[in-house]
DNA sequence: CCCGAGCCTGACAACGTTGTCCAGGCTCTA
DNA sequence: TAGAGCCTGGACAACGTTGTCAGGCTCGGG
């Protein structure tokens, strides 16, 4: 009764099936399914009616029955910290990209740095099966990731590395990075030079402190605590800390802004500065040469971290790589103005 | 022979099943089922074995499975523009909320201002069987929807309505906000204002060039064809375009930017005159506040309108929601310094 | 005229889960 | 002590698709 499949076709909620094409087009169902997916094997004229029924009753594959059928559901999961941070949002652009040209789709969430629901988020992806995971990790062990790794998952992390386990990382030169920008503010003859950071417990921001440290090191400038604060990084926060390396006893005449958002708050503070004090940050920000001065910035490729990252992750996939590996790319420092100034005692 | 179940469970790409489950812990299929879904029945020894088998095997839920035999995804799709644009960093973290909150993972795909990108996009969305669909269209013609609305794909557009069909949408009040900036530069004397957008094929656009013509007609100033660029958005041509209504036989004392890339490169071209020429953006801008002068802006708030349409999103699912409407958001003009320059001849 | 080859086509099982339904064992009461 | 009712657990079908395999048809050659 080709009627009531039609009603029940169009019965609100409810979804033609390939059977429902079968019958309306008086073929087999397995006809149908060779029609949509492109198979060899039916005549013309067949292949006209069955694509004339599909037209007419709106028919969509349901891709769910055939990843159940297939294995292999062409999606990979991307979890970040925060989409509306302007370092992901090319990341994430990147990283799509890389997943259309392989004909998968993307299906992102964020941790919000919180281990617990990048944990869930994993567990969620994996659960829907995706074939691979692209993850900035929030927490430090991806032990629970064990049993996914075995049953296959292909995984690459992305700006941090993973916590006991062996896998693929991607991310920036930080610490090389960091070491080089304070180093050019003591080129510049800065020696009281701050550091605001992040919490030390996020790689990034343990490996720009440490680059920072070594920068001074090689300098033979010894570092007060009184420079360096950790683990700020809402804007009150920051405003005080910055105000507080500047008025202090022992005043620093520069400031190295560790991640975008303290940079963004920092030059804010220095804006009402009577002194000028130097600033070098790491990560760029938009409109930074438009500033009076320039911001001198320590780059990451966003984009280059994201598609180097997508691609080794499909590389997995294909079978191409099996040694996990440690990706670091460099790190560029864009010269702007604000890292050049001469320090003001 | 848990031996064998145990074997091809940890062997690599194969993922132990609730059957290899049941089989370790001695118990039956349907009870495992009842235990991964914290269903009643099931006596705290029983679960315990097959909590502990669970962890062993590493056993995760295939969602594709579940979802074949349940019908709804917990998940919805967001096709957009372009995930880099900070526009839609915001807006995509705002629907990933509601979703989050309604239990929904999300899936997300950029256009890249494509109509052919953002049909196949949207169709593979509907194959996946996401429960709804947030889209920000690049075409203008969505009848190819209508099998998938029929069926209750719940559907939201966001910032451009749909073409063809009658879905809900969710936008800023373009025109408004643009005769109000407009409405602003002639409010502090000015006459000549130019506009730069983008194709007037694009809604959006259409309607802020509308609002601009608004505000000129009210102030009874008739508009010449020169003031007028529309259609470019590359930066070397928004910076062609720009430099020419400055230098023309009738020069222009303000412009009006109708988003925030054009806005961008004017404050560059603007910033290389001798001339100080007034200007109004469509879109905030990170930093605005900073420059010198501050940029004047007429902002979108666009957490508010992402939260809007998912919370719309799910009204429908639940089906509290059935006529579709059209929702207007209210946009805010920001005073910062560069709207309120006085006209220099 | 018959037979084999080759091409279309369709019946059927399987993917892993959940809903339905029933069986068996237990407790409690008359 | 027997019957009723409850609680736990399991067998089975179904979701919509794809892979396997076999059957029927046509065509050409012996």
């Amino acid at each position: 009764m080709p009627e009531t499949n039609l009603r029940s076709a169009t019965r609100y909620g409810t979804r033609p099936t390939m059977k429902d094409v079968a019958a309306r087009a008086g073929v087999g169902l397995k006809t149908v399914s060779r029609v949509v997916n492109g198979e060899p094997g039916v005549t013309p004229e067949t292949e006209r009616r069955v694509q004339e029924s599909i037209d007419a009753l709106g028919f969509r594959r349901n891709d769910s029955a055939r990843v159940l059928r297939k294995g292999r559901t062409a999606s990979i999961g991307l979890v970040l910290e925060d989409l509306a941070d302007p370092f992901y949002g090319p990341l994430s652009r990147s990283v799509e990209e890389v997943a259309r040209a392989h004909g998968a789709l993307l299906i992102n969430g964020s941790s919000a740095e919180d281990p617990d629901r990048e944990q869930e988020l994993v567990l969620a992806l994996c659960a829907r099966r995706v074939d691979g995971l692209v993850v900035i990790p929030a927490g430090d062990d991806h032990r629970y990731l064990e049993p996914e790794l075995r049953a296959g998952v292909a995984t690459v992390f992305v700006d941090r590395p993973a916590g006991h386990i062996d896998a693929d990382v991607v991310l920036s030169d930080n610490f090389g990075g960091a070491r080089g920008g304070v180093a050019h503010l003591i080129a510049h003859g800065h020696r009281r030079i701050g550091f605001i950071g992040d919490m030390p417990r996020i790689h990034t921001a343990a490996e720009r402190l440490r680059g920072y440290r070594a920068a001074m090191e090689d300098a033979d400038i010894p570092v007060a605590d009184s420079w360096m604060s950790l683990g700020v990084t809402d804007p009150e926060r920051v405003r005080r800390a910055a105000e507080e390396m500047l008025s202090g006893p022992d005043p620093v005449t520069a400031i190295f802004a560790a991640n975008n958002r303290v940079t963004v708050t920092v030059i804010r503070v220095l804006a009402e500065q009577t002194r000028r004090v130097a600033l070098v940050g790491f990560d760029d920000i938009e409109l930074a040469d438009l500033l009076q001065p320039g911001v001198t910035v320590v780059a990451q490729d966003a984009a280059a971290i994201g598609r180097t990252a997508a691609e080794r992750l499909f590389r997995q996939l294909d079978g191409t790589l099996v040694t996990p590996e440690r990706i670091e790319l460099p790190t560029r420092l864009i010269t702007r103005g604000s890292g050049e100034l001469p320090p003001a005692d």
